[in-house]
DNA sequence: GAGAATACTCTACATCTGTAGAGACAGCAA
DNA sequence: TTGCTGTCTCTACAGATGTAGAGTATTCTC
């Protein structure tokens, strides 16, 4: 999969966040979605989409007067994206460091770092096996 | 302390990379510093930085015909800036998830897993001795 | 079929970001 | 004192981002 590294916007982000609960979608339930948290007009929500459209993070259909939207990136290349984005730039792209810093600057409950333990084990085993297999 | 917490644009960061490095410097070291990777002109390099000290990224100090800067923010600030846009937009601030996902989506070698093993032990004793002394 | 409601299109504008030229000022060498 | 050289100041501009109003087209309802 040739994961393109997609960057968006803070507005942007809550944008998709709603297309992907609510997938496909019109502009207006995106509006509404949105209402509570931000103050945004219709207007802008859909000025927004369709730039995303047009940048390629959505896909639209039209059927009659109403244009369907659609992710087209998944959460997990937007994730990556972003954590790419802080690698690169705050550590230089070292991974593990920023780990170490992330460790270091979350006060963990016993609970959350026996969990990570938990997802390094399982990490180490998975590679194992496909080395060794 | 009050984590003032900062954003960094992608050209603030190259710019206070470069003076965390030389602090306190003038901007036309940083400009030569800068000039091998970034083909930025010397007005281009001054504009930025006189912007990062209007938002109080940088301080200046003024000595007859230079000025000089110095990092307003700690390279651990703005680090932590950086990862907390990332944690808040793209995990919704679930720490443990970002952790996993980074650790699913990385590959690692068996040395490094061992050292965030080690961090996650240490940073688990840590927590024992303040907790219970 | 006319009015109300819904959804869309077009345009606009302020601010931020990246980028830089032109000209002014200061300090040193000849 | 006259320039050269280094540094600064001021101004500008294009593109991205956030925000939205005004007007138009479509559809529903009576």
């Amino acid at each position: 999969m040739a994961t393109r590294d997609c960057e968006l916007t803070e507005a942007e982000w809550e944008i998709i966040q709603v297309v992907w609960e609510h997938e496909p979608c019109a502009a207006p339930t995106v509006q509404e979605e949105l209402e509570a948290t931000k103050k945004w007009t219709y207007s802008t929500v859909k000025t927004l989409m369709d730039r995303m459209a047009t940048k390629g993070l959505l896909t639209t259909e039209r059927i009659r007067n109403l244009i369907l939207y659609r992710s087209a990136i998944t959460q997990k290349q937007a994730r990556r994206g972003e954590v790419m984005k802080t690698l690169t730039r705050a550590f230089g792209g070292a991974f593990t460091p920023m780990m170490q810093f992330m460790l270091e600057s979350h006060a963990l409950s016993a609970q959350e770092l026996s969990e990570l333990e938990g997802m390094i084990r399982a990490k180490r085993r998975r590679s194992r096996e496909r080395a060794g297999k």
